[in-house]
DNA sequence: TATTGTTATACTCTATAACTATA
DNA sequence: TATAGTTATAGAGTATAACAATA
């Protein structure tokens, strides 16, 4: 039996490696990146957001939300509007094309998601998912 | 039982996410970063090598490798040589600082892998580096 | 005064293209 | 000619700092 610790931490480097690159791709093939797409998912969920929001959300610079938001408003994904009550912020919302947008990437989520654990049976996708959950919990403990 | 394939799938991200994070963290902690440790990965298995061939391993452009080998010779890792035979081409070696570099980050990689599955039995640790090779197999069908 | 978002500027990483020196 | 590695230049992404408008 070589299933070391060793083993199944190389294993996770390469499977976090390869699934990176996944997303990346896809991403990639619909003008976004993880950034920009990361700011999709927040104003996804948290709904109409200031830039300074967002910048707090993403852990980056408002002058870098600046210019995220500024291509992804070219590509019509969010809007810029006036915020009620505040003249100096700015609330960013999503289009309907940024729902939409985001909506195409959940089901090809949930169609990878499907075809990749397609043969794991029942129990071992939650032992897995337990496995998974405490090398998780490990990890955030050592590294936060 | 809320194991789906979905949420495997997110938690996977996750994970590949905190990974991503600890180990570029500790990467610059010691003045690198991921293309660099790359490099010298490579010089670590290939022994002594062209710039060319690095081009070609790491899938940059030789110009890449140029400024990787300048940093990195900077910081006393590697050493250009003369090649034996080919007056164009240089022979990069790792020094013995660039050696006990990368055997520092092999113990420290040891030391997160036993750390994270401390609590975790051998039949979990087993069952959990199947299903893992299981979705990496898949994830590398899908995506070459 | 403090805060919001911008313009101006710089740094890192990577790429393409032109060039030098070999082969 | 073709190849190895360089200099010159450009583009994406992020950062800090100075500034304008507003609170």
């Amino acid at each position: 039996m070589s299933a070391t610790p060793e083993t199944a931490y190389e294993r996770m480097f390469e499977l976090a490696v390869v699934l990176s690159d996944a997303m990346d791709q896809g991403l990639a093939e619909r003008g976004l990146n993880r950034s920009r797409a990361e700011l999709l998912w927040r104003l996804h969920h948290q709904g109409p957001t200031t830039q300074r929001d967002l910048s707090e959300a993403l852990r980056c610079t408002p002058r870098n939300v600046t210019g995220l938001l500024d291509a992804l408003q070219a590509n019509g994904l969010v809007e810029r509007a006036a915020h009620p009550t505040d003249r100096r912020a700015t609330l960013v919302t999503l289009t309907g094309q940024g729902r939409s947008l985001l909506g195409e990437l959940h089901t090809r989520q949930q169609a990878s998601a499907s075809e990749l654990f397609a043969e794991i049976s029942a129990g071992d996708l939650e032992s897995f998912l337990a496995t998974l959950d405490h090398v998780l919990a490990a990890l955030r403990a050592t590294t936060a």
